[in-house]
DNA sequence: CCAAATCCGACCTTTTTGGTCGGAATTAGA
DNA sequence: TCTAATTCCGACCAAAAAGGTCGGATTTGG
């Protein structure tokens, strides 16, 4: 259905929330968890899927936690998407034995190849440190409303 | 993991087809599916739900089988999508009841909501016309620039 | 030593997806 | 009129993925 993954939502709010502390001290994943009511154990896992992949680094122990590994500048939204849900392709060709039988007579592959360039650059503009903006300053006019889903009937 | 369904690449396989024998008779189900190896009664299905959503006409008895019901050069990828699949939404949170529990605390999915016009956009630029000549025929318009971070405020 | 925390892999449940089946209704043509 | 071809429609099933859980090992600071 093209949506992305909640765990990859889960991990772009863990993320943004890192970033805004990047200079204090780690964070552990139960207070990350808590704050945006997250399940602690999952929430555990697509951290150390993070820290696997070179986005944050873990500190053991008491008193330890998670942290950004770069700045928030330079880390994309894409990153951490594909870090959890793996290589993003549009095209559902692409199972894990790569045998689509259509494959010799599709005609769509190719433009939905451009819309996935399309879409992975467009995820890769969007910066952590961007996000921070959003939630940091509560807007008080909501005027810039988004609005995309057109009525289904 | 923000990939398309099989079933709308089969669906968008098809419109393609008959796009390109738009002038000619209508086309049954089961020789379009014999054509690209798509079972059979799987396209049939998806070709009634776009007869449904009105991307197509259908013609009963034999003889009978699907047809555009508008020109090709004004019907778009997203079109056959949404028909397909739904309403297409990136954000996580947008289950059919609508209850996410992070939506107070979550930051991430206003700038997503941006990414997400963005794909749309991109899907609306390509004409099922267009699928149908392989030539690299890039589109001129609404797919030069992206930029969806630089909000300059 | 002990408590707090990450780490790791196995496991389960629910949802979504892809695919199938059988039969009723409709139509063109013999 | 009769029949074959075809759309139509809803229910059903199986496989895969996603979301979530558990228990234990390991590390670290106090
Ligand atoms: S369906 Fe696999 S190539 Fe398009
Ligand atoms: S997770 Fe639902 S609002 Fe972002």
């Amino acid at each position: 259905m093209l949506k992305l993954s909640k765990k990859a939502d889960y991990g772009l709010i863990a993320v943004r929330h890192l970033a805004m502390r990047h200079l204090a001290g780690a964070c552990s994943a139960k207070e990350i968890a808590r704050t945006y009511a997250i399940p602690t154990e999952l929430l555990a896992k697509i951290l150390q899927k993070l820290v696997k992949k070179g986005l944050l680094v873990s500190q053991q122990g008491a008193e330890g936690g998670y942290a950004l590994a770069r700045d928030p500048a330079t880390v994309t939204a894409f990153e951490v998407i594909k870090a959890i849900d793996g290589p993003l392709l549009i095209t559902s060709c692409v199972t894990a034995h790569g045998d689509c039988s259509q494959a010799p007579t599709c005609t769509v592959k190719e433009p939905l190849g451009k819309v996935n360039e399309i879409i992975v650059k467009a995820l890769n503009s969007v910066t952590i440190s961007s996000l921070g903006d959003e939630g940091a300053e509560p807007p008080p006019s909501t005027s810039g409303l988004i609005q995309i889903g057109g009525a289904p009937q």
